[in-house]
DNA sequence: AGCGAATACTTAGGTGGCGAAGTATCCTCC
DNA sequence: GGAGGATACTTCGCCACCTAAGTATTCGCT
């Protein structure tokens, strides 16, 4: 197969560096995972762009959907799962209601919290845009066969696993 | 083997979400993918405070010292290797240069240019961080044999090339 | 019952980053 | 050889985000 970005890389890295000590296959592993998720990251920034959302914008729609109880939450879930801070949540929130995607809606049980909730218009948004990102991502995997893609995703999860291992 | 987040992940889907058509091998690989991205993001930022560095001085750093002329670049191309606007790498540079890890040199040749060059301190500290960092990177890689290790190289080398197709 | 700690969210102040405009220098072509 | 455009970097105004402090409410303990 013909090089990529990554052999170029590792290449470089072996002429310049040869004193910092280096596995060359867990480089390339790891160059090239950064290097995918990467490209995913801007095919998905131009499918949501395309349907009228800034990539943070989607992204807080996308966690709310996705959730056991989708379409609600609450602004600290949303905030951790989204890994931004709870001042951070409120812009977005703030945005996002403006925009009429969500609303918040006071919970009567403990008048501390806020429920979020999505809004016809916010998810319709979100479908369009997910389709749009399911395309990349579709177009991606065909470089592969359904057995390569199998094995890929056997090897992947043993990666992740160790990953969750380590973060307790 | 156990399950891992992506695991449930894929379970929530196809419970609440049936009617959006999706390849669960698909996106279990792309789920993972970025999983493992942002577990090394999140290991990577915690190597480098330890040494004393921000995520964005190490990143600069780092660009500087892997190219072809390992310590000595063009804010422009520091800036397009790094993703970041000209503006911002000016102020990258600024702080940077302040904390005394690089420094600027009037180009003689073409005096619109400027040449980006690390100092000693910085080599020194981006080394410290580097091995720090390489740590976290092995130490995932042992989840895997040798020859698993080679395999998922090999796919996700396929991956690569059709996205840097996809790039032009 | 009531006081202090904990919780949920918002406001305030500061930082990195972006796009666009600004400044200086170099290249092209008549 | 001089005008117009391209190039390289910086400055400016704005935005999303962070940490820390503020407000409101509820929980826990005596």
């Amino acid at each position: 197969m013909a090089e990529d970005w990554t052999d170029r890389h590792v290449a470089r890295w072996k002429d310049h560096w040869l004193d910092l000590a280096f596995d060359e296959a867990v480089e390339g592993v790891f160059v090239r995972v950064n290097r995918i998720d990467r490209y995913l990251r801007r095919a998905k920034q131009r499918a949501v762009a395309e349907v009228g959302l800034t990539d943070f914008e989607y992204d807080t729609l996308h966690v709310l959907m996705i959730r056991d109880t989708p379409g609600s939450a609450s602004p600290t879930e949303l905030a951790t799962e989204l890994g931004v801070s709870g001042a951070g949540m409120t812009g977005r929130l703030d945005g996002l209601e403006k925009a009429g995607w969500i609303r918040r809606i006071p919970a009567v049980e403990d008048r501390r919290r806020v429920i979020v909730e999505v809004t016809k218009a916010g998810m319709a948004i979100w479908r369009q845009a997910m389709d749009l990102r399911g395309r990349a991502e579709d177009d991606l995997a065909e470089a592969l066969t359904e057995r390569e893609l199998a094995t890929l995703n056997r090897l992947l999860k043993k990666v992740t696993v160790r990953s969750e291992e380590r973060e307790g």
